[in-house]
DNA sequence: ATAAGATACGGAGGACCCCGCCACTTGGCA
DNA sequence: TGCCAAGTGGCGGGGTCCTCCGTATCTTAT
């Protein structure tokens, strides 16, 4: 169980940097094929180090989603527990937002897959983050009974989503998180 | 310009019946080549009847759009404003989260297109017609400052898409509309 | 330093899809 | 009935995904 070897460490990394360019440039849809292209190699290493397409995705993602769990740890002790949990839900929705196929990510690594494990899952890391800010926050009362931290995630997923399209996607999904968060149809 | 040949009405019906069980059965990137196949018409024939893949789409869900449309000016003078625009809202959830590939279409056909012509597209369409039913709701101070139909149905169509994978997705769809409407981390 | 073995590589090939082109058929009108 | 435009279908090119397999390369032990 040598690690790994060398040539392929390199090609993972590299493939991880090109990945990242592409999925930029062209969506959660870009071509692995291109991808493999751009970065040198054959289309067989691309499938060998990441067996699906969610696999890549979560490898890119990864180290943002990281940045923004240790965000919800940092977070998790200050004094108002609403003002903690708004802000980590609004630099969520801002990354979201801003990374084009991300939410994508988000929503596919909750679909049924043959293999069991989600444990990796972008999404369920996230909401396992934001879990004790939800939690503080709702002792306080400032969360809507029933809601959990997935709820939230999925909320925010769902309206990166659907901001994809628009001319300026952080500004337009901060909005309506904002709606989400304060009830976009409030009870009298 | 005698309106069309009989020929042609008739593949662009059978198309379109054939596109709505595959696109039920295989979402929005229903194959367009199994698409004609089914119908028994050559591949060139569903392009000439719809020339890209969002035309097809948004004649597929047009009747059902219609329909929440005509629920919408029903609803339009309701005693309770509010309630009217709950009542629509989750209808409007429900179909889209019950329906395989709409809430992909509600969210295709902002996208960026060649041509201008948006005037028929489903998000637009539906917009229109719930902003009565919104307009009404605000004069009663039921409706977030700011917030407007464009931007209900947007949510909609992300928590439809943020749901689609779910085991229920009517249900959860539902339960997150809750969310959103009553606000899911509200002012204390 | 080198040879052996495991590991990783890349390209070929099959299946599918989208798309544009073009010769042909078919329906409607005179 | 015969003409002609509207409508059709199939073919070929280009692209992607995915699998298989012979081969090149790294590593470790000698």
């Amino acid at each position: 169980m040598p690690a790994q070897r060398a040539d392929a460490r390199r090609n993972h990394a590299r493939l991880l940097a090109v990945a990242e360019e592409e999925i930029a440039a062209h969506g959660a849809d870009a071509s692995l094929e291109q991808i493999a292209r751009v970065a040198g190699v054959g289309s067989a290493t691309v499938r060998r180090h990441f067996p699906h397409r969610r696999a890549l995705l979560d490898a890119v993602f990864r180290g943002r989603i990281e940045t923004l769990c240790s965000r919800a740890r940092d977070l998790a002790d200050a004094d108002d527990a609403r003002a903690a949990l708004v802000e980590w839900l609004r630099a969520l929705t801002e990354y979201a937002a801003s990374t084009r196929g991300l939410a994508v990510a988000l929503t596919r690594d909750l679909e049924a897959l043959p293999d069991a494990g989600h444990e990796n899952a972008c999404a369920t890391v996230l909401s396992e983050a934001g879990e004790p800010l939800v939690r503080r926050a709702a002792e306080a009362g400032a969360v809507a009974p029933g809601a959990t931290a997935a709820d939230l995630v999925t909320l925010i997923t769902g309206i990166a989503l659907a901001t994809e399209h628009h001319p300026d996607p952080v500004a337009e999904a901060d909005r309506l998180l904002g709606l989400t968060m304060a009830g976009a149809v409030p009870r009298g």
